[in-house]
Formats: structure tokens, C-alpha cells, sequence
DNA sequence: TTTCGTTTGTGATTTTTGTCACATTTAAAA
DNA sequence: TTTTAAATGTGACAAAAATCACAAACGAAA
């Protein structure tokens, strides 16, 4: 019953009535903590989770154990690496980290190809996930070959505000070095000048952003 | 004739031979030259293009106008923003300039949801499609995130080195210059660098790469 | 052969980013 | 209240990359 109303809520675009039967058949619903980690790198996915409440960040990893924050995923959405890991059964290549208190409604990795010859609408949301994800992806790349440090920053915090729906921030500056692939001091000190400029008011442990 | 064979050669995953006569149906042969664009950034896409012979480099720009190489496409292939703008009627956003003289499968872009629902090879191809260049797109990631210039060029030169099949690669220093969105100076210094630890060997016009 | 445009070389300088070595501050736990 | 661990501030310095201002070399065309 819950399971049905947050499939018609998040998932419209699911609109024929014979896949969510399915859905609800085979679907099970998975509840996860912020901070826990959803789907690691070089891990095996045997279910798509699909977002219904909450939100997940997805990171990618270079040899040396570095990080780099991509885009997140949220309620109504899930991720397009996940989705070529579930089909092609390969390996994970990012992680997916819980942002906030999350809720997915989860299916088995069997389904996804038999949906796709059979429901039109479940191609739609395959083919959107693939198409939205692309995007986001993009402008990752943005920001990385374009972007000054401060303006990846900047535009780094107002994404996380845009998720949070709130100009309210908890995070340590190590955290936002760690998601940029750069050094907690460089963001202090940009931090630093952004309050200067009225951009930010800095506490501890957070930030509100002013523009 | 000549297409059934191009298909059959570069595309064996497309394998219902109804869906091979539907494409020799509607498809097109296109050709093109060196550095024609084959896909302007905010171009409307009414055509699928599917490379069977040469290859194509994809960009991605700024708004002021700078460019960064994202991957290549090459025979067998088609490139992955370009189903999304196909599917969604979407603008382009990116650019595909032709890298090696190429020559073109175009399919309407009204056949790729059709073809969708009703033959399960087409269906396996676009969805290898996005994967595949999704992965592509994580490479293109991890260079600008995670390594210094030096190791950008020496990636780029071997992935031009590997596109081509041919250790000797024409391009000029302002063309690389271009391409990782950086300065010539910076190019040709680090070049010169590489040339004294028997890297690459530097003529006017064109490097051979030594690893 | 001369001319001219493209390509490459190079030194000097600045900006941006990364690194190191500590000092301070703060919140939470003991 | 005291202790402790995490978070932040800061100056000095190094490294990487960008910018500027030319000089030189080369190849194709006149």
C-alpha cells in the first residue's frame, strides 16, 4: 500500500498498471543512514534501487584513493552507472554514499531487461535515468576543466543547498576538500574570502550560503 | 548491398534480420572529411548517426567559447549524447567534429523509440551505447580530476596514438593546446620535457610517441 | 629564392594551487 | 570541570599552470 503511493508519488513516469503490479510483487523496500555507503566501487549490484525518499551522493575514486564528488541522486531517480552495472552484470565504478536518511524501493537486476521489452514506460525511465545522469555528468566535467577552485567551491555548495532545500550547510571544510579532490587549507582560505565578499557566513561545522 | 554488408561488419549486436531490413529501409549513407562537425553544440538532431567507417571527437565547451576533448567514437559506434537529444528532443551539448574521414549510417530519429519496443538487438545496442559512453565519460572525469598536465598530454597523445593505430600523430602543440583547454606554452614546454626522457620525438606538425 | 604565415622556443613574471608546520578554537565526552 | 579530538587559522614556501612578450625556425606558395 505505502509501496504503491511512493511509486505513483516519485515515479509517475511508471504509469502502467501491469508493471506495478510487478513492481510490487518483486520490489522490496531498503532504508539506509546517512553516511552509509549504498553501492561501493568494484562491488557487484544485483538490485536497482530506485530513490523514494531521501538522497545519495555518487563519488568516483582514482588509484591513490582520491575522491571526486559527481552529482547526487534523489527521491524520484536512480543512478545510471548502477544501471549499466545491473545489465551488463560489471563491476561498480563510483560510490554511492547516503547524503540523507534514504528510502529505495529495490529490484532485482532479472526484471530490468525483461521490463524493458515489455513496458513501454519502464524504457522511458531506463532511457530518462540514462539521459539525466549524462547530464549531470556534463556538468561535473564543467566544472573540472573549466572552473577556478573558488568557483567549484561556490557552486559546490550551492548544489548541496539546492538539495537540502536550505542555505544551511553542515559541513567541515575537510569535508568540502575531500569532494573537490583538493586541500582542506585552499578551501579554508577561499571560504575565508568568500565571507569577506558576503557570500558565506562560516561556523563551525557550517556554513550558510548568502548568495 | 554495400550497407548490409557495413552493417553487418561494424554492428554484428543489431541481429533480427527484420530489423536489418527496416534500417536498409530508412537509413542513409553520409560521408564526411576530416574536422567537418558532424554535431554543432545547441543543434537540433533529427538523425542518428551510426559511424561505419573513420571516427569522430567529442567536445564539450564553455561560455566563453573553450573546448575540452571528452572521448572518441569510432567505427561499430554511436555517440551517446546524441541518442539523448534524438530521444528528447533535446539541443546538442556537445560537439562531434570528424577526427578520420567518416562515413555515416543515418537513421531517422523517429525510428529509435519504435524500434525500442518492437526488437530486442536495437534495444542491447542502445543501452551498450549508453554504457559505453558513460564510461568514456568517467575517464574523461578522472583525467581532470585526478592527474597533472604532464600525464594529461601523455594520455591524450596515447589515446590518439591507439584511435589512429599509428605511433606517429600529426596534431600541432595548439591543437593540444585546445583540446585539454590549457595554454601552447604550457604544451609545448611540457612536450620538450617529455622529449628529453625519450617519450615522444618532437618534429614540426607531428609527434611520435616512444612508449 | 624570397616572402609570409604558421609553428615552436624561451625567459620572466604572476596566479593558482598544494604542502608543511604549527597555533588556536570549539564542542563533546569523561 | 578537565580532557580530548576534531575543526579551523595562518604564515612560509614550493610546485604547477597561466600569461606576456618576443625570437626563431620552418614549409608552402609566390
Amino acid at each position: 500500500m505505502i509501496l504503491r503511493k511512493a511509486l505513483q508519488e516519485n515515479f509517475p513516469i511508471l504509469s502502467e498498471p501491469e508493471l506495478i503490479e510487478e513492481i510490487m510483487k518483486v520490489g522490496y523496500i531498503h532504508e539506509m543512514d546517512e553516511d552509509e555507503i549504498l553501492i561501493d566501487i568494484n562491488e557487484n549490484i544485483k538490485n536497482l534501487p530506485m530513490l523514494v525518499e531521501g538522497s545519495v551522493k555518487i563519488l568516483r575514486e582514482d588509484e591513490d584513493g582520491n575522491e571526486v564528488f559527481l552529482y547526487y541522486v534523489d527521491a524520484g531517480n536512480t543512478c545510471a552507472a548502477t544501471l549499466t552495472c545491473c545489465m551488463d552484470s560489471k563491476l561498480s565504478n563510483i560510490r554511492a554514499v547516503v547524503e540523507e536518511k534514504a528510502v529505495f524501493l529495490t529490484i532485482p537486476y532479472e526484471y530490468m531487461d525483461i521490463w524493458m521489452g515489455k513496458y513501454r514506460s519502464w524504457r522511458e525511465f531506463i532511457l530518462t535515468t540514462y539521459s539525466l545522469r549524462f547530464e549531470e555528468l556534463l556538468k561535473a566535467v564543467d566544472q573540472l576543466a573549466f572552473k577556478k577552485m573558488d568557483q567549484r567551491i561556490l557552486n559546490f555548495l550551492k548544489e548541496k543547498s539546492n538539495l537540502l532545500n536550505s542555505k544551511i550547510i553542515k559541513i567541515s571544510h575537510q569535508q568540502i576538500a575531500y569532494d573537490l579532490n583538493t586541500s582542506r587549507e585552499v578551501v579554508s582560505r577561499i571560504l575565508k574570502q568568500m565571507e569577506k565578499e558576503k557570500m558565506v557566513k562560516i561556523s563551525r561545522g557550517q556554513l550558510e550560503l548568502l548568495v
